[in-house]
DNA sequence: TAATAATGTTAACAGCGTAAACATAGTATA
DNA sequence: TATACTATGTTTACGCTGTTAACATTATTA
């Protein structure tokens, strides 16, 4: 057995990234990360300064692809118009909330201080650009004050959604409840095109 | 020193309201709370199965103030219409999970599985249910799928504020971006009006 | 070739959640 | 009132964790 891993710090990152996934980041041990990648407890601390930072290489990933996502998805050729594009946007953001559901949690906790890792706060920019440039083509000429008004309710109603689409309390409407999640679920573009006008 | 603590249940549950509001629930010790509490380091366990379920503690007397705030918001002397009722209750969500942002943390963290705590369940759906009945006001004569989609709809965009209003990412929407964060922090009343209209 | 930097190991520390065995106090029953 | 039982506490111990310090080996550079 060789001395020298020669790739630990990206077989660590990925490894962390199938891990938190898998079980949650609070599921997650540097120690049994290091022991998977057959080298000591404390070698992974030549290339990473704290658990800390290890979780934001994880967090900074999963923005990445975020983004990728939603440029994906509205590079497809068959959309063409704005409109289009921002609920097919909007829709890889769901996906990858719901996919993604572990890491999308990482990405959101409160344990990583975004301010600490420049290079992780620069993705998670970059992710909520994409959607800057979207609602700018769909309301061409719009103020910018507007822009960032829109940007904001989109991108909250967004984040919430992915937020409450797993959880358990039910919206119990009345006597004969219907799932509205599920509604949601089911037909995310129409409940997306509704929110334009809620 | 008394061999019994006798109200230690209620001791832990309030200490560790306070100290997951200032440290953050995973800053936070079952053994330094006991010690605080001059007790031994075990002593909790007669009065919680684990760590977890002091947690669902916490987060059960986070929704029970959330609700709580909310009801008082809408029963304001001065608020007679249901409109502003929606407001005041928006409004009433979103400084609660400002002002108890690490709360507001805690009961939306996966760590806790709400459907094995019936009464934290329990809570948060009394919280919820809240926001059922200010949009029966608002939405006479709705249908139930409406009004569950109304109802997620403005839950998401709630939720997703603040989670958004404290994120370190600005809105950086053009050369002379404002930011449009504080826009909404400080005139949240006339963002919530035109939410209405998104 | 020699010095230096990068990357690994081993040993150790303090803190954590939690279980088991035991001790004491309060309460209900005979 | 004496006795059993239950509730609530303590002590001890286990294995796991993140992290540091001291040391070993390999790769790179002067």
């Amino acid at each position: 057995m060789k001395y020298n891993h020669g790739n630990l710090k990206e077989e660590m990152i990925s490894s962390a990234c199938i891990i938190c996934e898998a079980n949650g980041h609070d599921n997650m041990s540097l120690r049994s990360i290091a022991k998977e990648a057959n080298v000591s407890q404390t070698a992974p601390y030549r290339h990473f300064e704290t658990k800390e930072s290890l979780l934001a290489e994880v967090s900074k990933r999963g923005f990445e692809e975020l983004t990728d996502r939603m440029k994906l998805a509205i590079s497809k050729g068959n959309i063409k118009s704005a409109n289009d594009k921002f609920l097919e946007m909007g829709l890889a953001y769901l996906e990858f909330g719901l996919e993604k559901r572990k890491t999308y949690d990482l990405m959101h906790s409160p344990i990583i201080d975004k301010v600490q890792f420049p290079e992780l706060l620069n993705a998670a920019q970059g992710a909520f650009d994409e959607l800057v440039q979207i609602l700018k083509e769909l309301y061409p000429g719009i103020s910018e004050d507007a822009l960032g008004k829109k940007c904001i309710k989109f991108w909250a109603m967004m984040h919430g959604l992915v937020g409450l689409l797993d959880m358990k309390i039910d919206p119990d409407v009345g006597s004969n409840a219907g799932d509205a999640m599920s509604i949601v679920k089911e037909d995310f573009r129409s409940f997306l095109v509704e929110s334009l006008e809620f």
